[in-house]
DNA sequence: ATTAGCACTATTCATTAATGAGTGCTAATA
DNA sequence: TATTAGCACTCATTAATGAATAGTGCTAAT
């Protein structure tokens, strides 16, 4: 019994990126085995496994056809093929949007609503946590952004002569310290006083609106000869200097190494450089968080060389007001995209809820 | 020419445990090999590079009578020999107790020190992160503990109704916040009253104390009748309220995959679950905070089963007034210990003066 | 357009043999 | 009595071989 496959098979013009229906059904078959199995399919087998009948001749025809499209490689003459990234970005963009999140996944994810008056950042480490226990991949998270975020209140407390303790607390809940370097010694009577003159002239202002406003008075000769105002906007300048660049919290690093894909000695090199240098996740973390939605970077669609045989599953995480980082994850190329994706997206959104109840307003 | 080994060949009865002075120069020899190659030496090899002549057949006699000691084993019959962690407890004892840190070192490890106003946090990771690229290991560093601490000030700030964001500042320059909730709806310049309060009665405090003096406070009737006090020593009683577990960094963990010592798949799981649970290497951690100087863990004497292959060294940070954490390096038993161990010692110190130099008094 | 059949290729696995590093023991030596 | 030379023995490592296997590519038949 044959199974005649309707299809499109001949609309317009038949170049070498066209794929007929039955094709893209076989690649979409060797590219599930091999997320399955780490390992090639051969053509016979295939043409078990696959729904209706066909030969494994036809399938190896139609697997050359993929091959020379470049969707599939062989490592060697007589190995199975592999799927490229090109294939693994087909296959990506085929899936339905929105994949089903398996119970058992929100029932381990949880704890990350179950957190009465904690800190923002540790939300964010037992989020990137569970991720990466889930997954069994290495997960990052990028926390809030600073210039996005908006005041929720700024303290100065001295500390001596010349030093004071700049507290910053965000409306996303998050508290930032630093200590500034003053040559006047104020006392705390007056740091007090520039405190509420700054609240309030500052108070639900983003961080990089500050900065510009300071700068402006600075340049305006408004406050010149006002002797509180000027003190005033010349800490406020210094305290809310950026001097801290993004931060971001990595686990499970040591799964990628376990993974069978990984066991190239130059790929472990490459891997480990990424994760310490950091900024190039940084960025894609960044990148990320300009629009909404899952995100995905599949191998050598990174700009970074050393992130050419990973692939990059993120999505942005919020409070009612803004977009504040990203949560991702790091995995090989060949894997199990619709579970990853559904998982990142779930977490995210978990994430976007607990940290919006928590926000200050 | 041959020379000869004076020594102490007779001293006392002669117990197997006993080491002649000439046994103790090639178990250092092997030791030193060992650490250096990761490869057992023969005794032909030995016999060479050892200083003085002694034949293949001696060193052999000598190796033989040291494993009987438990000093070496044979991983097969006609294997050369390992040390055991005995061997390397013997090796670390006898080694003179401050072996200078190389130039190089001390050049790779400045930017520590180097930190105008960066929180504690910061300062730590810095320098966990350096003393990993300098070991080649992975490294820990505990954040400073809360109940030894002394506070410098608290703030409380009204968030809403029912949630007041408490920032507690020590000592030793760490910002801790958390949110408490609570029933009354406070306004801001009532809470102001109470951080006063709370300010004068315990600045200088340590946390321990401030804990258990609120806790007097409440047995006692001292304050029932007065408003303003109760209120102040309930609201401290949350604010004070541990709720926080000690917390740790780590860094390098993939350079312990790198190890070749590493690369059977069991120490590598058991590995992998030490990181993740955290809680035996931070054991450790506090274990060493108790006393001075560089702390060695040996492979078996490790408490935890985990840890039974690596060997941890350890030197705790402190500032005028207080140990505040430690600092250490995780890696195979056969780790180069002269090295580590001035290595860790350096590390803590440098931090140990960067951060007395931070803290607030 | 599809399929069957066959030749061809490359990996993998087990077997074997050679090599060599290392020990243990015994008898000779200083 | 301590040391050494010499020799037999063991076991891991390595390379070579060959069989088995999984896979493709091509051609001719359907």
């Amino acid at each position: 019994m044959k199974i005649k496959v309707k299809g499109i098979e001949n609309q317009g013009a038949r170049g070498k990126m066209d794929l007929n229906e039955r094709s893209m059904i076989v690649l979409k078959s060797i590219i599930e085995n091999y997320i399955q199995n780490s390992e090639p399919i051969g053509s016979r087998t295939l043409s078990k496994s696959i729904g209706f009948n066909l030969s494994p001749a036809t399938i190896r025809n139609i697997m050359s056809d993929l091959a020379e499209s470049g969707f599939l490689i062989q490592t060697h003459t007589s190995a199975g093929r592999v799927p490229t990234d090109k294939a693994y970005r087909f296959y990506v963009d085929s899936l339905s949007k929105k994949p089903a999140v398996p119970e058992q996944i929100k029932q381990k994810l949880s704890p990350v609503s179950n957190v009465q008056g904690t800190p923002v950042e540790h939300i964010l480490s037992k989020a990137v946590h569970l991720l990466a226990e889930l997954t069994k991949f290495a997960c990052v998270v990028s926390t809030p952004k600073q210039s996005v975020s908006r005041l929720q209140r700024i303290e100065l407390i001295k500390i001596n002569e010349d030093r004071i303790l700049v507290i910053l607390v965000t409306k996303a809940g998050v508290v930032r310290d630093k200590i500034i370097f003053v040559k006047e010694n104020h006392s705390q009577e007056f740091l007090n006083s520039v405190t509420s003159f700054l609240n309030e002239e500052f108070k639900n202002h983003s961080m990089q609106e500050i900065r510009e406003g300071i700068h402006q008075s600075i340049v305006s000769d408004r406050h010149r000869y006002h002797d509180l105002l000027a003190h005033a906007v010349r800490l406020g300048k210094k305290a809310f200097e950026l001097n801290q660049p993004g931060e971001m919290f990595i686990e499970g690093q040591m799964n990628l190494l376990l993974d069978s894909h990984f066991h190239e000695q130059s790929s472990v090199r490459s891997l480990i450089d990424a994760f310490e240098q950091k900024t190039a996740i940084m960025k894609i973390l960044d990148d990320s968080m300009k629009n909404k939605g899952v995100h995905i970077y599949i191998g050598i669609e990174n700009d970074y060389e050393h992130l050419h045989r990973c692939s990059l599953i993120t999505a942005s995480y919020r409070n009612k007001q803004n977009v504040l980082g990203s949560i991702g994850v790091v995995g090989p190329t060949s894997m199990d995209y619709k579970r990853i994706i559904s998982t990142v997206d779930y977490t995210a959104k978990m994430l976007s809820k607990t940290i919006s109840e928590q926000s200050y307003d």
